[in-house]
RNA sequence: GUGGGUGUAGCUCAGAUGGUUAGAGUACCAGGUUGUGGCCCUGGGGGUCGAGGGUUCGAAUCCCUUCAUCCACC
């Protein structure tokens, strides 16, 4: 259940509640694909940072170690120890973005597996019946996120074809949460638009989903190469379309100057693999820019990433350490990169909030627009 | 000591028969990365071709000397 505090333009403070716990909106999600977030960080490191949702993935929990797995050891929640709210993603990006030999019909899509090539069968139903095994709080849609550019008339069959698969999503997982078996039956659906770079197929199919009154609803299909101008154009335009009284989610998004800019334009909710990998590779936020621990300057650098930040590897440790650890290839220069690029993520997302909360978002967001020029 | 092999980028090596400004991989330096394959992509700097001499219009390449290193045999 989703209820708006306040709003100030299109922005909106809101409140979501699940059955493990409560969401304040604006909120960044931390993907944990694989029920681990990468670089080695576990459900603690997670309560640590500030993580309020946790999100993973449905096509790669199938796949290794399999939902009936999970489902039979107590669920997700119970299997990575995390107790606050999970989203699952219905494994429809992955089907497009990683798995090879894909056939797509109306039934569902075929495709070959990305681990060990099986072929493996995925539609609405198995979707919705792996997230119900996995016990997530909130499903997402199993949806085709067609890649950019395509052509117009691709993108609206997709759209209507995306459409009844939700339709079927409604239905399958209402039946899923009848079974005994299902280690959260409060579990419920988020429908995903559609539309690729096209306003009207967008709003079109907004319309079209608003109408199934599902308790939240996401833009799919954005940030996938196309201008960030091209998201922020499309975002208004679908999100007047879009129920008031329900969250709004912008999947896969982004860098902190597109949520920054995607709250701005009415979204509540987002996730996005970008400061993980970027840490990965040693790349950190600071509310200064972003730095490349693995440039040379930095060999001897005795500071603190980020002077200005509370997390408990700026309270520590150097520069040049991390960088020396990037370096060796120590699995801890990886875990302690993605504390702080999650930290920083998940603080500017309370930074906003509280900006809402005292009506001076329009000012925070020129603040930062200032500094977030600087390529971060 | 004798015979043989090898010396080309930080590292591992390509560079028939001599022919523009000597290449690759890796490392290094620097960009990129948006519902995660710790992946991948794109640029860049870097070499007295062990050293000295000779042959030649022209030598990493052929000849001589020398140094280093490895192997085998006294």
């Amino acid at each position: 259940m989703f209820t708006l505090l306040k709003t100030e333009g299109r922005a909106r403070r809101g409140r979501y509640i699940t059955p493990h716990g409560t969401i304040e909106t604006p909120v960044f999600m931390n993907v944990g694909t694989q029920a681990a977030i990468k670089g080695g960080l576990d459900a603690f490191d997670l309560k640590a940072i500030g993580c309020q949702v946790e999100l993973s993935n449905t096509y790669h929990l199938h796949l290794l170690p399999g939902d009936e797995v999970i489902r039979t050891l107590g669920g997700l929640h119970q299997f990575m120890q995390w107790d606050g709210p999970i989203l699952t993603d219905s494994g429809g990006f992955q089907v497009f973005s990683l798995a090879s030999l894909r056939q797509i019909k109306e039934e569902g899509v075929t495709f070959a597996s990305h681990l060990d090539g099986r072929r493996i069968f995925m539609g609405p139903e198995e979707s919705m019946r792996i997230q119900s095994n996995l016990g997530s709080d909130i499903a997402m849609a199993f949806d085709e996120c067609v890649e950019n550019p395509a052509p117009y008339d691709y993108v609206k069959a997709s759209c209507q074809r995306t459409y009844r698969w939700l339709v079927r999503c409604q239905k399958a997982l209402a039946e899923c949460n009848q079974r005994d078996e299902a280690p959260n039956k409060g579990q419920v659906l988020w429908g995903i638009n559609q539309g690729g770079t096209f306003p009207d197929l967008r709003k079109n199919h907004m319309e079209q989903i608003a109408e199934l009154d599902l308790p939240g609803y996401a833009v799919g299909g954005l940030a996938v190469g196309e201008p960030a101008e091209v998201m922020y154009e499309i975002l208004e335009e679908v999100v007047p379309v879009m129920p008031q009284n329900k969250p709004r989610y912008l999947m896969g998004v982004g860098t902190p100057s597109n949520i920054i800019e995607a709250v701005w334009r009415g979204i509540d909710f987002f996730d996005c693999v970008l400061p993980a990998r970027n840490a990965r590779h040693g790349h950190l936020y600071t509310k200064n820019g972003r730095i490349n621990l693995n440039n040379a300057k930095y060999q001897t650098d005795d500071t603190p990433v980020d002077e200005a930040c509370g997390c408990s590897v700026c309270q520590r440790y150097s520069r040049a350490y991390l960088r020396h650890l990037l370096k060796a290839e120590e699995v801890l220069g990886l875990r302690l990169c993605v504390l702080h690029n999650l930290w920083f993520y998940n603080h500017l997302m309370a930074d906003i909030r509280q900006a809402l909360d005292q009506g001076r978002f329009a000012a925070f967001r020129e603040e930062w627009s200032a500094r977030l020029d600087l390529r971060i």
